[in-house]
DNA sequence: AGCGATTAGATCGTGTGCGATCTAATTAGG
DNA sequence: CCTAATTAGATCGCACACGATCTAATCGCT
C-alpha cells in the first residue's frame, strides 16, 4: 500500500539497537508482561476507559446528530433557563477555545441558541433550541442503558463515580 | 472582546421556552442539583479525570518535549524490539489513521524510527530513536509521581485501575 | 470623567481521535 | 499462474482540547 516508493522512511538507526541503549541503563522501564506496557498507569486505564466510552457513545449518539460532547451541552443546558459560556466551562471542565466553536456549530444545527447578555455585554447566554431540547429527551435514557448493558453489578458502578469524581478533583488540585 | 460588531447571535428563539419544552415532557432529565447537572453519569466522571489527568501530564511532558500520547508510544516501545503500527494499535487501542500521523511527527522529531518489514513490505516496524530512548528514561518516574502527588491511598488508586480496566473492557465488549 | 487593570469570549495553530476511503502487498482459490 | 479477496497502513475531513494571544466590555482608582 502507500503511494508510490513505499514510503522511503530513511533508515536513521536500527530497531534493536535502541532498545540496547534503554536495556544499558540496567533498568526496565516498567515490569508488566511485553503485551501490557501500562501496568501501575492508572491514567491510561483512564483514558482507554474514556476511548471506550466515547466509541460507545458515538455510535448511539450519531443517530441523533450529536457527539459525545455536544450532547453533554445539552444536558448542562437542559436544567437551566440559560447559561454563560463561562459557567458551561465551569460544569464541563473547559475554556472558551474549545467551548466556542462547539457552541457555534450547534447553533448552526439549531440545538442551542447563543444571546448576548443585554446587561453585560461581554457574556454570552446560551440555552437550549426547539431541537436541542427534542433531541436531549431522544437521548435521555442513553447513560443508563449503557451502563445496564455492562456484565458489572451497579453498585459497583455507581462506587466508580464517586472514586472517578475524586480522582478527577485531587488532579485538579494538583495541577495548580 | 469579538471583532466589530459583538457577534450578532440572531434571536432564534428565546431560552426560557426551550427549558419549558422539556419540563413539559413531566420528568427532568436528571435529577442532580442545577450545578451538577451529570449525576449518574460514570462516563462525564471518566471523561472529566481524563481531562485532568491529561492536563497534569502535559504539564510534567512539556519540558520533555512529549505530549501524552507520545509518550505513551515511548513506554509500549521501551519493552520490545519494535512494534508494528497494528501492534501499538492493539496496545493503545488506535487505528492506524490515528497512529501513522502521530507517528510520523514523532519520527520527525527523533524519537522513534520506521521501518517497511522486509519480509511483508505492508508491515511498518516502529522502534525506540536514541533520542526517545533518553526521553523516556527521564519521565519514567512520572506517573508513580503523580499519583504520589494525590491525597488518595495509592491502595484505592490500585482498586481503581483495576476497575478502570474491567470497565474498559466490558464497554470494548458493548460496543460490538 | 479618565485610564489602567481585569474579565468574558473569540481566534489561531497544533495535536489527537475517528469514520470513510484509498493503495499496495500478500494470500487464496480455481 | 492469475485473478479476487484480504490485510496493513496511509490519507482525508471533521470534531474536540488547549496554549497563546487578541479584543471589547466592564471595573477600580484617583
Amino acid at each position: 500500500m502507500e503511494n508510490q516508493t513505499p514510503d522511503p522512511i530513511e533508515p536513521t538507526l536500527s530497531g534493536p539497537q535502541a532498545a540496547a541503549l534503554l536495556a544499558a541503563r540496567g533498568q526496565a522501564v516498567a515490569p508488566g508482561v511485553p503485551g501490557q506496557p501500562f501496568a501501575n498507569m492508572l491514567c491510561f486505564s483512564v483514558y482507554a476507559a474514556q476511548l471506550a466510552f466515547n466509541r460507545l457513545y458515538k455510535q448511539l449518539l450519531a443517530p441523533h446528530g450529536l457527539t459525545y460532547l455536544q450532547y453533554l451541552v445539552l444536558v448542562a443546558l437542559a436544567q437551566a433557563q440559560d447559561r454563560t459560556v463561562g459557567e458551561l466551562g465551569e460544569v464541563l471542565f473547559l475554556e472558551s477555545n474549545t467551548l466556542t466553536p462547539l457552541l457555534k456549530r450547534m447553533e448552526a444545527a439549531g440545538l442551542v441558541v447563543r444571546r448576548r447578555d443585554t446587561q453585560d455585554e461581554r457574556v454570552v447566554r446560551v440555552a437550549l433550541a426547539p431541537a436541542g431540547a427534542k433531541v436531549v429527551g431522544e437521548v435521555e435514557c442513553v447513560p443508563l442503558d449503557v451502563l445496564s448493558a455492562l456484565d458489572m453489578p451497579m453498585g459497583d458502578l455507581q462506587q466508580m463515580k464517586v472514586a472517578m469524581d475524586r480522582l478527577g478533583a485531587e488532579l485538579r488540585k494538583t495541577g495548580g
